[in-house]
DNA sequence: GCGAGTTGTTCAAGTAGTTTACTTGGGCGA
DNA sequence: TCGCCCAAGTAAACTACTTGAACAACTCGC
C-alpha cells in the first residue's frame, strides 16, 4: 500500500516491477509484444497495486490533444439540461470530456443579462486549458466574435448551437429547423380557425437569431393564408417586461384568437397574464408555445407546443466538433445542420369560439 | 498576425522580443521589476500580438494542481442545476473549474439505475486529468466506497452531498437539516388537523440514503403528536411502480387525508393517481413534496413543498473541497455541514374534511 | 561458432513551460 | 585601477512521461 499523500509514477511502478522506465511505458501503453508475457504481467501488476494511473496531462502536452471540448451554455432550463446530455454521450464514445461553463445568471431566466468581459475571461479558461474543440451558445454574438478568429488561428474547432455562423465561414452550426417547424404552428392555429393571431417573441437581441428567424418565419407562413392576420411583441431588451406585454397582447384591439410565443417561458407569461385577466385556456385563447420545456406538460391546460431535439442537437454538435478534429480537413467549409422539430397538441389550443 | 494553425509557444515570445525564455516566462508571470521597463514592454507586446496564452497543462504537471475539480452528479432535475451554478461560482472566486460529468441516464429520472462500472470509468476520467478535487453524488455508495481510498491516498479532497460518510471518516458531507426540515413538514400538516397521514418515499436504495432519513424524522416528527399515525410506503428497486404506489397509498384502508412525497417527483405522482382517481388536492386530499423544483409552483394546484437550498449547498460542497486544499491540514477530520430548508406553503394543503 | 531472434537495456530528444543558480556588464567607492 | 555590488538576463535542471534508435545479453538452430 503506497504511502498516504504520495502520487504513484512511473518510476515507482518501473522499479517496484524491476525494470526500466521505458519498458514499463511500453508495456503499460499496450506494446506488449515486444516483452516476455511474464514481465508484462510484473509491470501491470505493480501498476495496479500502487494505484498508478495515466496522467493525461502528460499525454495532453505531447499530443498536443487533452481530448476535452469544452460547452459553453446558459445555465437554465431543461432544454439546455438535454442538450448537454447530448453533447456528454456523443463525446464519451470517443472518450472525450466536455468541459461546461455557464454564462449568465441563474433565476434570472430566461432573460437574463450577460457580462461579456465575464463571458470571455470564462472562454479563456478553457482555452488555457487547450481544450481541442468548442461547443457555444453565443448569448452575446458580437462578444464571441471577436474570439472567433483567434480559434480558427488556433485550429479550435467549434460549433455554435442556435445561432449561425456559417455565412461567415466561421463555424459550423447545429440548430432546430425554424422554418418547418413556424409552418407547423401556423398550420396548426390555421387549420383550428384562427385567423386573428399574435406572436410574442423573446428579447432577439443579437445572442437571439433564432427567436427573430422563429418569428419571421411564423409571420411569413401566417400572411400566406388569405385573411389571416398576425401582430407581433417582443420584449424589451432586458427582458423584464413580460407581463405587462403579455396583457397587452391580449387586450389588443386586435383580439387576438391564439397567440403563438417563441418559446415555453413566454407561453408561460400569457398563462399568468391570462389568469389576472380571467380570460380561459383555450376557451377564450389559444396559446402554443417552443421548446417543449419540462413543465410545459404540467401547466394548466398542458401547453400545446413545439418539441426539439435538443439530445439530438447536443449529439449532433459534439459530433461536428470530433469530426473535425478527426480529419482536420479544412477544405469543405462550414457547414449547418437543422434539426426537425415535432408539433405536440395539447390542450392549450382549440378552435376559436365562433363570434 | 501568426499563422494559421500554430499555437504560438513561449519561445516564439521571447524570440520575437529578443529576449531568453527564462527571461519571457518570469516577465509574463509578472516578476517585472527584475527587468528594465522597457525589456517588459517589449515582452508583453510580442505576447499580445501573437496571442500568446499560458499552458496550463504546464502548470498542472508542474505545480501538481490542476485548477479543476471533478464534479459527478445525476443529469436531472431544477435541484441539481443549482446544486451546480452554486458550485460554478464558488469555484470561480479561486479561479478553479468545475469538471463535471453525468452518471445515470436522462429521461429515467428521476428513478434511473446508474451503471456502477460505467460510473467509476467515469471517475477514472477525471483522475486520469488530475483534478485536484471532488464534489460527488453517491448514486451508488458501495461502488464509489471502493475508490475512496485511492482517493484518500492520493489526498483529493471529496465532498459529498446528501449522503453522509463523515461517520467512516472519509470524506466531508453537506446535505439538507433533513431533521428540521421533516419536523417543520409534519407540523404543518399536524397543525392544519391532519391525523392520517401518508408517506411515499423513494426508492430508498443505498444511494438514497437521504431519502430514508427524511422519511424516518419524519414519522418520528409525526408519531411525537398523540393520535396521529404515519404510514409509510416505498417505490420498488427500480422505480417503476411509482402509479401503483400512489393509488395504493390513495386507496388504502388508513384513508389518510395527507401525503408526504420524500420529492416533488413523488408528489407528481400523487397528483396524476389523484386525477386518476377523482380526489380533488387539496379538498380530498393534502399533498406536500420536498425540493420546490422548478415544476412545482405550476401544478395544479400548486405543490407545498420544501425549499432546500441548492445553489448554498452547491457553494459550500465547493468551498469545503477549496479550503482542504488550500491548508492540506488533514487534521480535523471530516465534517457534516447541514444546511436549512425553508416550508414553502402553496395550495395542496388544507384542513382535511370534517368526517 | 555464427547469425538470427527474443527480451530487454540505455540514451537522447521531445512536449511547454518554471525555477534555481548562475553569469555578465556597468557603475561606484577606495 | 582594483574590488564590489547590483541590475539584467541566461543556462540548465526539473515536471512526468513518450518514443525512436542503438545496443547488449541470451538462447536457439544449423
Amino acid at each position: 500500500m503506497p504511502a498516504s499523500g504520495h502520487v504513484p509514477r512511473l518510476k515507482d511502478v518501473a522499479e517496484a516491477a524491476g525494470v526500466s522506465l521505458s519498458a514499463a511505458s511500453r508495456i503499460l501503453r499496450g506494446e506488449v509484444d515486444r516483452f516476455g508475457p511474464e514481465t508484462c504481467d510484473r509491470v501491470l501488476a505493480a501498476a495496479q497495486k500502487l494505484g498508478w494511473r495515466r496522467n493525461l496531462l502528460v499525454s495532453g502536452m505531447q499530443t498536443g490533444r487533452t481530448k476535452t471540448v469544452g460547452v459553453v451554455i446558459p445555465p437554465f432550463d431543461s432544454f439546455w439540461v438535454d442538450v448537454l446530455s447530448g453533447v456528454h454521450s456523443e463525446l464519451a464514445t470517443a472518450d472525450y470530456l466536455p468541459i461546461t461553463i455557464w454564462v449568465g445568471d441563474l433565476h434570472q431566466m430566461p432573460h437574463f443579462e450577460m457580462d461579456e468581459a465575464e463571458g470571455l475571461k470564462k472562454i479563456s479558461r478553457l482555452l488555457d486549458r487547450r481544450v481541442d474543440g468548442l461547443i457555444l451558445w453565443p448569448s452575446v454574438g458580437a462578444a464571441y466574435y471577436g474570439h472567433f478568429r483567434e480559434l480558427v488561428e488556433r485550429n479550435v474547432p467549434v460549433a455554435v448551437i442556435d445561432h449561425e455562423y456559417s455565412e461567415d465561414r466561421i463555424a459550423d452550426s447545429i440548430e432546430t429547423d425554424e422554418e418547418e417547424s413556424a409552418r407547423a404552428v401556423a398550420q396548426h392555429l390555421l387549420t383550428l380557425g384562427h385567423r386573428r393571431i399574435a406572436c410574442l417573441s423573446s428579447r432577439e437581441v443579437a445572442g437571439q437569431s433564432w427567436a427573430i428567424r422563429r418569428r419571421k418565419f411564423f409571420e411569413r407562413a401566417v400572411t400566406s393564408e388569405r385573411g389571416a392576420q398576425v401582430k407581433s411583441w417582443r420584449l424589451n431588451e432586458k427582458g423584464t417586461n413580460g407581463l405587462d406585454v403579455a396583457a397587452e397582447i391580449l387586450r389588443d384591439p386586435l383580439q387576438p384568437t391564439a397567440v403563438f410565443a417563441v418559446t415555453d417561458h413566454e407561453a408561460r407569461l400569457i398563462y399568468q397574464a391570462a389568469e389576472r385577466l380571467r380570460l380561459r385556456i383555450p376557451e377564450d385563447i389559444s396559446v402554443i408555445g417552443f421548446a417543449d420545456l419540462d413543465f410545459a406538460a404540467d401547466l394548466a391546460p398542458p401547453l400545446t407546443t413545439v418539441r426539439q431535439r435538443p439530445v439530438e442537437i447536443g449529439r449532433r454538435a459534439a459530433r461536428l466538433v470530433l469530426d473535425r478534429l478527426d480529419q482536420a480537413d479544412l477544405a469543405d467549409g462550414p457547414t449547418t445542420i437543422r434539426i426537425p422539430a415535432d408539433l405536440i397538441v395539447r390542450n392549450s389550443t382549440a378552435p376559436p369560439r365562433s363570434t
